[in-house]
DNA sequence: ATTTTATTGAGAATGAATCTCAAATGCATA
DNA sequence: TATGCATTTGAGATTCATTCTCAATAAAAT
């Protein structure tokens, strides 16, 4: 079995929730999609192949796959939120063109260690990174 | 005559737009506070001196002081956008509480420019960083 | 002062995210 | 394998930050 199941289903068991068939299938379209996503992205993705998983426990479900560390949150583009598959693969920071929508990744752990410094002079925990900028991309550049 | 209100007043002429009542109260208030503010905030905060600047003109007359660079969109808190004047102020990167919600801030050009080398290498023309952390402040640690 | 044009306030509309609740399901136990 | 109970689900209603509409008003240009 893929270690990305097992993962969420001891994540599950260690919260004693259960691991229901929606969960289940949400999990694995977050894993078949290599893009960032939204909810809705996500929902229509699920849709073509079961038609019964409800956007609410879409919206309920994502926040668990961000808890069990499967998933993380990313900038919000046209005002929703937006999230990408992260379990196994490399940290990075996103360059978001303002004219094209193109998300562009970059390195991190240069970027990370410093913050972890800075963030160590404030005594400050630090659980999720929120780091990259928005700006104008190659081809976007005239 | 403040800085800021001849940067704001040269910005709306170049871009053809009035200097009205509405917008000078705006944005005078935004200096006078020196928290990190919402729209709602911004709006308690007017309706003590001037009973009639609507919502509705807030939220209109938010984007131009970001265009206009006095001030930033900040990460954003309880599903709400938050801002905070930036003009006159140095460069810093916020850490945010996820159990109290104060916000720390912290150095900012040693992250910045090596988020710059980042963004050369791809050839990314940057407008706006978004730097920081979620996490835990020292009171929040138990 | 008159004309032109942008802006305003008030409330309606939008839409992402959350909530409600009766029906369905997972899972522990016998 | 069948039973019982707590959790979860789908569907739709609800919330609430933000945006939009439009007739009335105010700024600037003449
Ligand atoms: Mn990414
Ligand atoms: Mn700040
Ligand atoms: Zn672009
Ligand atoms: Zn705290």
């Amino acid at each position: 079995m893929k270690q990305e199941k097992e993962l969420y289903r001891d994540f599950l068991r260690s919260k004693n929730l259960k691991l229901t068939k929606p969960r289940l299938i949400i999990m694995e379209a977050v894993f078949e999609n290599h893009e960032h996503f939204n909810v809705d992205d996500l929902y229509e993705q699920i849709k073509k192949k079961h038609k019964n998983v409800s956007r609410a426990t879409i919206y309920r479900t994502v926040p668990l796959l961000v808890e069990s560390g499967l998933i993380k949150q990313s900038l919000r583009c046209e005002s929703k939120d937006i999230y990408e598959h992260t379990y196994g693969h490399e940290n990075h920071l996103h360059f978001i063109c303002e004219n094209c929508g193109k998300i562009i990744e970059s390195g991190f752990s240069e970027v990370a260690n410093l913050i972890d410094t800075l963030a160590e002079k404030e005594n400050f925990k630090i659980s999720e990174y929120n780091l990259g900028a928005r700006g104008f991309c190659k081809d976007c550049q005239k």
